[in-house]
DNA sequence: GTTAAAAATGAAAGCGCTTTCATTGTTTGG
DNA sequence: CCAAACAATGAAAGCGCTTTCATTTTTAAC
């Protein structure tokens, strides 16, 4: 088995270059910058490609020019059309400025996504976006060494260290907080992702504990029920909270699919929602309206932050000096899952 | 602005070398396979690393080992939790080996696709995962050519041209219509995901169709509405196909959503689910048991498929001659939407 | 202690591309 | 018709790593 000069197999950009009778630097230049090739060179390396089949190799071009056009992604999970729609967009949008996006999933867990990370600036991805702001700050420094733009989404930075194109999760909950104390709700319960290592969850709880307490109403720990954003966690904590006595009036759920499981379970107790108790969700998620009763939830702005974010990071790496981005802005979505205390 | 000898920046593996004092192939060989080089060089390697904050470069080394341990995904969409949780289940296997799983989602389109898949390849993924069968020849030849193991799911091939981790979708399809017309039901119809471009669709309508055949009975054209694999086509089509004449005694959801969607419609319209009604969906996904009523579906075996493909795709990678895989079985949920027609 | 075998290392040649710099060919204006 | 300016090209170095091959060091065996 020798190897011989073997266009057959895997064409080099050389073995265009013979086939196109031009020089690689030549056929280099059509694939970066078409328009300073004459039109001649143009159409022999055109037609020498489609005869040999050729594929540039995208790691010997990163290597070269140390631009990848990749773009990273991890989000925390998969498993959840929340991050799939913004994704989606993302990518649409990524994809219309010729670069590639590369996603993969953190399972909601720091240690998982620094791996990620790691490997993401390993494959030297040109930029790379992220969902909440907290995680090690040896992540950011990375990121920041390397000189690779980055964007944190779901979230916003009041200190402004790091580009965030996202709401305030705290001001977000204190809204729904506050229209159920507007209702005339004075026992508070509520079923909350994880908090640990997540600043979006206890963000959102902190807004709630914020505008109790500013109308001297307290959210006792025993009350929130932490865990996985799951429906079956939103159904068990649903169970576990009705148990409580005092009987929480109003259940606030950190996010969509643990109202669904709220609601579901309220069926299997014969728990009447909104009559004996109020449930809310987060995020404004399909299901949401056709729920019984339809979800009373909090709308987040996904697709703004799916195409700013995108933006964001186009600009940025198309060296354009841009500000931080803003903060954008959430609407309560009031359904028939509320209503006031008996 | 001067480059001199900056390890600061971006260390790269020479400056790990000189840093320990070793030679470059020695860090190469402790990077790759640590226990051939001594405990000595191994620690100061070690340490070098660490303070020079070293990450290695993806590109370099897929360049000069024609290696990326990267495996590509392209689904059809991210916008489902179906593809969701097989993704999180398959990249956490596959990193178990070291490879990185890089995803990308076609959005139904098989031209999108071609781009996708063409851009994996380009950057070097060691090995493909595909959702369904049919795309252009040139795709597989492509695949071949570059010596790329590929594994397809979802599906399985008839004619045994393609590895496939799947089962079959006629079968399963056909599975569902017996059990309805072993109910009695006569009159049928169909809502089905775009089928052109999508054996997966066309298999399962195919699949009801024979099995009516078999019966006597037939679904004509105007009985099946194709259209986007999500809740909204379903509730369109669903009051749609309310509106004939006869009107249909069962409708066949060709995935879940669309059941969904199906459901929804049928209590905005007052029809009597399973009482008027007869209404299957596909894939038994999370909400299914949470319908009212809870929904009769198909399941199909996809963590199986996540795993066994994943494991197909690291045999393949080790060199190991694994035979092509078996066809993975499917179970008919029966719940509660639907009974015998009045 | 000596020699053979094994283990650990280093030197150097690429991997497939981009990019700088120098060169050649082509216009344009006087 | 020639110089100046510009457009198009080619030669060659190098991106950061792996890997072969040769060399040195260590270990084992007698």
């Amino acid at each position: 088995m020798k190897k011989l000069t073997t266009p057959s197999n895997n064409p080099t950009l050389e073995d265009v270059a013979r086939h196109a009778d031009v020089s690689p630097a030549t056929v280099s230049r059509f694939m970066n910058n078409p328009n300073v090739v004459s039109e001649r060179s143009k159409k022999k390396i055109e037609a020498s490609i489609k005869v040999l089949n050729y594929v540039p190799h995208a790691a010997a071009r990163t290597l070269a020019s140390k631009k990848s056009r990749m773009i990273g992604v991890i989000v925390p999970s998969l498993d959840d059309t929340l991050f799939g729609r913004f994704l989606e967009l993302f990518q649409q949008r990524i994809a219309e400025e010729g670069y590639t996006t590369v996603v993969a999933s953190s399972n909601y867990s720091t240690e998982n996504e620094s791996v990620q990370i790691t490997q993401m600036v390993s494959h030297g991805v040109d930029a790379v976006l992220l969902v909440g702001l907290s995680r090690d700050e040896s992540i950011y420094r990375l990121l920041n060494n390397k000189n690779i733009p980055y964007v944190v989404t779901w979230a916003t930075d009041a200190l402004g260290e790091h580009p965030c194109v996202g709401f305030s999760n705290h001001d977000a909950a204190s809204r729904v907080a506050e229209y159920l104390v507007g209702l005339g709700h004075r026992e508070f319960s509520m079923i909350s992702g994880t908090l640990k290592g997540n600043d979006r969850a206890s963000g959102r709880l902190q807004g709630v504990r914020d505008v109790l307490a500013k109308h001297g109403l307290s959210l006792p720990d025993e009350l929130v029920i932490e865990g996985p954003l799951g429906v079956e966690h939103g159904q068990k904590a649903f169970r576990l909270l009705m148990s409580r006595s005092p009987r929480p009036t109003a259940v606030i759920c950190g996010a969509d699919p643990l109202a669904y499981g709220a609601v579901f379970e309220s069926k299997i107790l014969g728990v009447d929602v909104p009559g004996d108790v109020s449930i809310t969700g987060f995020d404004d998620t399909w299901l949401g309206p056709h729920l019984t009763p339809p979800l009373t939830t909090l709308r987040t702005p996904q697709n703004q932050m799916s195409l700013l974010s995108a933006e964001y990071l186009i600009s940025k790496l198309k060296g354009e000096d841009v500000g931080v981005p803003l903060t954008l802005d959430v609407d309560l979505i009031v359904r028939e899952s509320c209503s006031s205390p008996a």
